[in-house]
DNA sequence: CGTGAGTTTGACCGAACTCAAATCATGTGG
DNA sequence: CCACATGATTTGAGTTCGGTCAAACTCACG
């Protein structure tokens, strides 16, 4: 149950003081951008939400932690997902890079500015706060009243839409996917391992699955 | 498990096409209100989103429904709540009585006129949307992470923070509540029944608590 | 190759679910 | 006002799904 230890290497911020970025412009609002390793860090909860984010390349989870290091990952981002955004001072969840990813950012204080002239630039930002939302929702009823099966299979679902390919890569681990579904990672092996044998998916490595038989998982996914 | 049978006695737009409203003025929009009896639907899942909604009386449930019964609420909306918010023009969940309710709503075409003008309105809209969204993320948690115990803790507290009382009413009945916390209303009552063993609260009737020992609830809560 | 983290599998356990019966609450008609 | 009918809640008994603990396996890296 205990979140496996993480590295802080340094939040964005700290990086951003240090003079680690890359200029570049980003969206309709200037930004720059940063690389974050495997398992680092870019924001923590309770930090002061300076910046908002945009996923270039990689992954990136957001995730709340309870005292006794239960972790629930709220969501993982891809690459055009936007993270990060908070109307009040603070981060609510901690952000860290599931793997290599590079990382939009712009500064809150410019997004502010901006929408305080631009409706649209407003809605904009308001739109994408829904569709977190919305994205909330679903994982809700996800946690609250699916079984094991149907969790992973729609979580392998989910990941396919990223792909569209036949074959899934799985960037995150299997703590990663447990704690995104709220099981074990044992359950989570083994229900990967039963899909297999149901010929639902095949699973060459643990990093690789191949859609077998989607109906299947359509089924199951609900 | 399955979602007991509920009358659709009308939609708020349908009886806003009847006539059916009393005429008000709501926040800094006008608007008008309506009343609800227990169980009334106020808008269906994939209906169009013509309306944003404010408890002004009573408590609302808003929830989505899987193929098969299983019911998951998303939220319980008490006085002063703003619900029915959507980016889509279609409402994304369902939203119902739980108890007599008078309810303020306000034209969607009316509240975008306003955002497009007013720059704060466009802000505060968005925060109610991010505040939606941070409630999600705290039940989130609660509903991958917390036990049984640790869920009905948190339910109470959270319900005790609405009132303020040492005596609590709880307006909904087992069946929302377990909808709300993902588990079953067994789970739910045996949950009370045990909390009520070890002298944390005490249930004079199904519909009434009170908190006994605010220190252990706390302390469930995490 | 050897090491160690990550993953899979096995055996067992327990929290929550299911099914069923008893109890309580509420509203209705006599 | 009481007695009953109906639905909601509680309690009980037994089951099961997913969790825990532990061992085996895999694989990337030095």
């Amino acid at each position: 149950m205990l979140a496996s230890s993480r590295h802080e290497i340094g939040t964005a911020a700290a990086a951003h003081a240090r003079g680690q970025i890359h200029v570049t412009s980003e969206l309709d609002i200037p930004g720059f951008a940063m690389k974050f390793g495997r398992d680092e860090e870019i924001f923590g909860e309770g930090e002061s939400a300076d910046f908002v984010y945009k996923v270039h390349s990689g992954v990136v989870r957001t995730y709340r932690l309870l005292d006794d290091g239960r972790r629930q990952i709220s969501a993982f981002h891809f690459p055009g997902d936007v993270f990060g955004i908070e109307v009040d001072d603070e981060h609510s969840t901690t952000a860290e890079a599931v793997i290599e990813s590079e990382v939009g950012l712009v500064k809150r204080s410019a997004l502010n500015r901006s929408t305080e002239n631009d409706a649209g630039a407003a809605r904009a930002l308001w739109a994408l706060t829904s569709r977190h939302l919305q994205r909330m929702q679903r994982h809700l009823v996800l946690l609250g009243r699916k079984t094991a099966l149907e969790r992973v299979a729609s979580f392998l679902l989910s990941l396919a839409k990223q792909e569209g390919e036949q074959t899934v890569a799985i960037p995150m681990s299997r703590m990663d996917i447990a704690d995104y579904l709220g099981l074990t990672i044992e359950t989570v092996s083994r229900t990967l391992s039963q899909l297999e044998r149901e010929a639902a998916i095949k699973l060459p490595n643990c990093r690789q699955i191949v859609l077998r038989d989607r109906g299947r998982l359509d089924q199951l996914a609900a």
